[in-house]
DNA sequence: ACTTTATTTCTACGCCGTGTAGAATACACG
DNA sequence: CGTGTATTCTACACGGCGTAGAAATAAAGT
């Protein structure tokens, strides 16, 4: 899978937080208001648009073009994207068993018990 | 943690399955073993030595400069680093315990039972 | 329809990481 | 010391990403 560079990022986190779809405008607000420390300078619209279609093309994104400000909505939730890479990582790895095995022994208690739930839900 | 290169990544793959330490040509003839579907003409010596560098600035790999080959040897077992990287991106989630729950929902069954037998060993 | 204004697309540039390797330098051995 | 081998320095090209202006397009008003 594609990864993503640290504005992309950022962007795909607003989509992601926001239960409608958002344009490039709501976008480029959210950037400005959670760098708000100190107000370093917020990006150019044309700035935010160039991303989302980068995000487009690697089919993070999905854009409705009827409505006129563009429409932008995360084509897939944060929470499958992540579960997606984590299996990445994973299947890239010869020995898949010893990798879950650190991988559970650094899981912390909480985390541990979400696991056995989800492992008995099957 | 920084992310590897394709061939970063193939190096480090020799390192990892190898036991002992191996010197930049002992890599460079592993890569062009490996390689030797119609076999791509393999690299010189110089460019796994470069590679090899920045490994080490990584942290990826140790060298042995007292012997005259300088040595290499990873330094963290495949899985180990594996493991964190899958750490790293669920620390990266604010909705862990969701990420969780898809990432264990894809798992196969071989893989389930390796996680219950792990969680149970805690 | 024609002009004005909001929005999107095209084009572009600089930066940094990575793959790649030659040239220059350092070493060890005879 | 000289000679061959290994390492370090320096360099370049390429692709991805942050960044945005200029050009094109569409909507809206009169």
């Amino acid at each position: 899978m594609a990864t993503l560079g640290e504005l992309e990022r950022s962007v795909m986190d607003l989509l992601w937080d926001s239960a409608e779809a958002l344009t490039a405008g709501d976008i480029r607000d959210g950037l400005s208001r959670e760098n708000a420390a100190g107000a370093g300078k917020d990006l150019a619209v044309t700035t935010v648009l160039t991303v989302l279609s980068r995000l487009e093309a690697k089919d993070f994104v999905t854009r409705d073009r009827d409505t006129r400000p563009h429409l932008f909505r995360a084509s897939t939730s944060r929470a499958a994207h992540m579960a997606e890479l984590m299996h990445e990582v994973l299947g890239a790895a010869p020995d898949r068993e010893a990798v879950l095995a650190r991988f559970v022994g650094q899981v912390g208690a909480g985390e541990a018990a979400t696991l056995r739930r989800m492992l008995d839900g099957k």
